[in-house]
DNA sequence: CTGATTACTGAGGTTTGCTCACAATGAGGT
DNA sequence: ACCTCATTGTGAGCAAACCTCAGTAATCAG
């Protein structure tokens, strides 16, 4: 079903939209945005290159969007006391605390979008989608 | 649940780069054969602020697809009868061809991503969505 | 010691948009 | 007929977010 495929692009370009908006305001970048949540969601300082693999981007520009997160404060780069070549990137103070407004402001965006949506169908959205990506992701 | 807005965007992805994969093959870039699909899906000639409306970009952006179009010999600017300001684009027979093989190669990556999911699941997935999309394009 | 990793840097390219300004044209009022 | 204003497409220029390729420097592992 094509048509299926189209609505579900249609409605990744909304949300996508929602979460450009609710996150403009602190002058953080998109791609800059989903990097900290990346950041802090791993417990520990995450390696430059690990970090790039979740983004799905190649590690010369991982190193880039470190740059702008570094240059806002919001992360810091560490050695690593392991692998003294490797680089480590936690997220400052500042950093948590404007991961954890983007996440509020996400949150909201994401309630906003799926409100139209029975409970019911929530769920089976929800449950859908898990079966979808989770066969996608190998 | 921010999490099933970001399994959508996880599918969205999965779905974006199948599509992607099945059109590089013609030398065509993925905004010429959304622009390429619209142009076809209309039956009439259709005006260059019309199809920009339709991909969501402002004219100006659209200006430079069609460039692309044509410059591949897809497609054809007309002048309007009825404005002689407007542009009208036409598919050319080529750009008509070479429009059926993208729909059958986006037809079966979405089978494809969908095929995971008993009959079901995808009619579900084909409502929600539906309903999702409806109230988000006003 | 040698060769592979790990990251950074610079140069340059691609895709997909954007704004701003402008000429040509249309449409409405007087 | 004339003036004004909106619209239509486009030239020029810019930006975000990626990419590749090439080279440097440090470090690790055998």
């Amino acid at each position: 079903m094509e048509e299926t495929a189209d609505l579900l692009m249609a409605a990744a370009r909304d949300l996508r939209r929602r979460f450009g908006a609710a996150t403009a305001r602190w002058g953080i970048t998109p791609s800059q945005s989903r990097a900290l949540r990346i950041v802090l969601a791993a417990d520990d300082p995450i390696r430059l290159s690990a970090l790039a693999e979740r983004l799905h981007i190649v590690p010369r520009s991982a190193t880039e969007v470190v740059d702008g997160l570094e240059g806002h404060g919001l992360v810091a780069r560490q050695p690593d006391p392991a692998d003294r070549r490797a680089v480590c990137v936690v997220a400052t103070e500042e950093g948590v605390r404007l991961g954890r407004k983007i996440d509020r402001a996400r949150q909201e965006a994401a309630d906003e979008f799926l409100a139209v949506l029975p409970d019911g169908e929530r769920e089976s959205l929800r449950q859908i989608l898990v079966r979808l990506t989770d066969d996608s992701l190998r």
